[in-house]
DNA sequence: CTGCTTGCAAAGTGTTTGCAGGCCC
DNA sequence: GGGCCTGCAAACACTTTGCAAGCAG
């Protein structure tokens, strides 16, 4: 495996934020930022229990689970809520640079549980509605619309 | 137990329905269709079994579960994800007659918990696009959807 | 040094399961 | 009666909390 160096610029970034806010740079944190910036796909909170432990050798559960509240809190992580039940965190890039990468919008199958990915500007249109008829600023990504996937629904639709 | 309006079309509908598909009607399944018929708002599985309880003597929380999940496959309760975390029950009205009371979409706000209602036309555009482009057969009213209310927006946003 | 963070373990939620007995049909 | 349904308790997965010790700043 490629250590590729936590010198990332998505943690480096975050670590920088951290700074700034006079938030303590600790192993645990790292771990945590480590892992998520090292993926692509959505880690449950246990998943990155695990693989933090590969990185920081005794980081617990309770550590991690505090880290990704207060990184939350930090908007450094953001969290996903999928079949309404299990909740999947990602970095939320902090680059000045990179504009903004936009989460995506997810579908996730109840049949099968398979998650697909849908471009952002499939909300748009509902987020403006929203915004319009209720004041209610929409956050696309933060919950997965729940429906059948295509297989499923040749399989026994 | 002379209870009051047991009787009502809704329940009787269900349990004619529980009667057609040869599933017994137990004084456990009746009280938790008796709760759901019973409230237009959305119960956590934990209300239900407290209201169960004070139709029928002993109903054990297992039970209310196993019925919810029963009376779920059967597509007589239906149940909605909000927050992505807390699950709530409601009765679908099997009524022949009912024009299939089209559930409404729920909004709800990240920062104090509110469940908004939105109408239920809020997201065709958006079912027939995921339809178009993924295949997807979207349910509108399973998950909420996740923001920020008016209120809260101007309180500190 | 100061006190935010961590580790650990235990307590909490919310939901599910194995069994033996009970009741609907 | 037969077999599904229930009650009970324990198991479960996930998350949170109380403390004392540890480390960042």
């Amino acid at each position: 495996m490629s250590q590729q160096t936590d010198g990332s610029a998505r943690v480096a970034a975050a670590v920088a934020l951290l700074r700034s806010r006079h938030e303590r740079v600790t192993p645990a944190r790292l771990a945590v930022l480590g892992v998520l910036d090292r993926t692509d796909e959505h880690l449950g909170a246990e998943d990155v229990v695990t693989r933090a432990a590969e990185r920081a050798p005794h980081v617990h559960r309770a550590t991690v689970y505090r880290a990704l509240a207060t990184l939350g809190d930090l908007g450094l992580v953001a969290h996903i809520h999928l079949g309404g039940t299990a909740t999947v965190y990602h970095l939320t890039v902090p680059e000045p640079a990179a504009g903004d990468a936009r989460p995506h919008v997810h579908l996730q199958c109840t049949r099968c549980g398979t998650v697909l990915d849908a471009p952002a500007d499939t909300m748009t249109a509902l987020q403006q509605r929203l915004e319009e008829e209720f004041r209610f600023r929409l956050d696309p990504g933060h919950s997965a619309l729940l429906g059948v996937c295509a297989p499923c629904r040749s399989t026994a639709g």
